[in-house]
DNA sequence: ATCTGATAAATGACGTGGAC
DNA sequence: GTCCACGTCATTTATCAGAT
């Protein structure tokens, strides 16, 4: 077995000093030519890669970005996943991904197992609970930048969807469409996306001069296993025959109210008209197509590294926090025709 | 006095070995 | 059982010898 090398055995190798080695492998100092030229092809000949966790240690610097999200799995942070790690390559850093389920415990110990690793700056999808571990990272002066989610009352930067105009702009669909009975199916999470997307669905309500039925909004538990998911929304769809549109405001609620309606064998949209927020590609295969409210994923994967970015490079004033909701995209298809024309 | 080419030593966090 | 020096590894500062 070859042992790993490192600078030591390449000054050993040319007879100088591992500080004239380092000089030359990154081009500091003045060393001959020479040397240089002896210096780098024993480098190549043996295989010389820097140790990054050496130069994390000496430097301070890792050049890893620690990504904290819901679920790494799911398609949603799963696509801005891929965009951050491709923009973070561009300027030579790494993502160490770590998975919250949205529960307190387990964001902790992500933020605790990234600051072990040294990370250099953050990116975390927030819920309550994790104020402070967030706050203490940026009075260490560790870069922060929250992505779908944020603190609010808390001057941190992030960049989300623009969640409650989302869901109003999809709920006018419905009334557009001649839809009245709406139903809203949510999580039982204490989530502020959940919280603006149940603001957005009401005032669509009130500015149409709609009543709301508060037995026409359902949270569905978040820690239940699928099955018993499914049986639940079916028991929520079953009891309030009159509703004629239902909004899911997760992609995963989405699903599960796809496959419901099928098991009980309505009809879309004669007989629910049907919205889903997170634009998956079963949504547009589904006949008759299900309308969705496109996130701006790109967007919002884009700006968070960017600002990250940034704020690493010390290029962004100190306490400057970039805000941002950017609009989404309701893409509109065969589940929310208008009634007379259905 | 000034510039070149090179180096020793300090630095960073922390587990381990040896001394007491 | 306590405690400090040491090894790990690459980078950087301070510095030195020798040449101009």
């Amino acid at each position: 077995m070859s042992k790993k090398v490192s600078i030591k055995d390449i000054a050993k190798l040319t007879n100088t000093s591992i500080t004239t080695v380092s000089f030359v492998l990154n081009g500091k100092g003045h060393i001959s030519k020479e040397i240089s030229k002896k210096i780098l092809d024993t480098a190549k000949e043996i295989g010389y890669e820097p140790n990054r966790m050496a130069i994390g240690l000496r430097t301070g610097v890792s050049k890893v970005i620690g990504l904290v999200v819901e679920n790494i799995g799911g398609p949603f942070f799963g696509e801005m996943s891929k965009v951050i790690e491709a923009e973070a390559e561009k300027s030579g850093y790494r993502i160490i991904y770590c998975s919250t389920d949205n529960q307190v415990n387990k964001g902790k110990e992500a933020i605790r197992m990234l600051t072990q690793q040294l990370v250099d700056g953050y990116i975390i999808t927030p819920f309550k609970g994790l104020e402070e571990e967030v706050l203490k990272l940026i009075d260490q002066g560790k870069p922060v930048v929250l992505v779908d989610g944020y603190f609010p009352g808390l001057n941190i930067s992030h960049v989300l969807v623009d969640n409650y105009n989302s869901v109003l702009k999809a709920v006018n669909c419905f009334i557009e469409g001649g839809y009245r009975n709406i139903g809203f199916v949510t999580s039982d999470l204490d989530l502020i996306q959940l919280d603006e997307r149940l603001s957005g669905y009401k005032s669509a309500l009130i500015s149409n001069g709609i009543k709301e039925n508060p037995a026409l909004i359902f949270k569905l538990p978040y820690l239940l296993d699928k099955s018993e998911g499914l049986k639940q929304i079916k028991t929520f769809i079953n009891t309030h025959p009159e509703m004629d549109a239902i909004l899911f405001t997760t992609n995963y609620l989405g699903v599960m109210g796809i496959i419901c309606v099928k098991e009980l064998g309505l009809h879309i949209p004669q007989d629910l008209a049907f919205i889903s927020f997170d634009d998956t590609e079963i949504f547009s295969v589904y006949p008759p197509g299900i309308t969705t409210i496109q996130q701006p994923v790109y967007q919002i994967a884009k700006y968070g590294i960017d600002i990250l970015l940034s704020q690493m490079k010390g290029s962004t004033p100190e306490n400057a926090a970039t805000k941002l909701q950017i609009a989404s995209n309701l893409i509109e298809r065969g589940s929310t025709v208008a009634k007379n024309e259905s």
